[in-house]
DNA sequence: GTCCTGACGAGTA
DNA sequence: GTACTCGCCAGGA
């Protein structure tokens, strides 16, 4: 390792703010991207979480459109079983696919 | 070594 | 109110 790099990539940033998401909440790919400090890196976030090394420690079925709109391309089994997790979480539904951020928007 | 694509978001025309 | 473009960063071909 030698030099540890002053700042982490972009990457593990997204990780540690995924999992920074209380249970009960949930956050946007914009929100995750400005905490991990890049505001317009919201593209990025949906591929770090593609590359999610930490699938299971890194609740990315609480991270959904700016919309409400759960991932399409959630690589646990899809939008139902996102949906079907964050049910277990009791996050309030507004849509069979979309969430009601206004109820459970996660505030940093 | 270079170019393109890719779980998006916000601003502007 | 709607549609389009730009920006972010990393990985893969």
């Amino acid at each position: 390792m030698g030099a540890f790099n002053e700042k982490p990539p972009l990457a593990e940033r997204v990780y540690e703010v995924v999992r920074s998401i209380p249970c009960g909440c949930v956050a946007t790919y914009g929100q995750v991207a400005r905490l991990a400090g890049s505001p317009r890196a919201a593209r990025f976030v949906g591929q770090a979480l593609h590359h999610n090394p930490h699938p299971i420690e890194t609740p990315c079925h609480r991270v959904v459109f700016s919309d409400g709109k759960l991932a399409e391309h959630f690589g646990f089994g899809g939008a139902s079983v996102q949906r079907e997790l964050l049910e277990e979480e009791h996050v309030p539904f507004i849509d069979d696919m979309h969430v009601d951020l206004a109820r459970c928007r996660w505030s940093a």
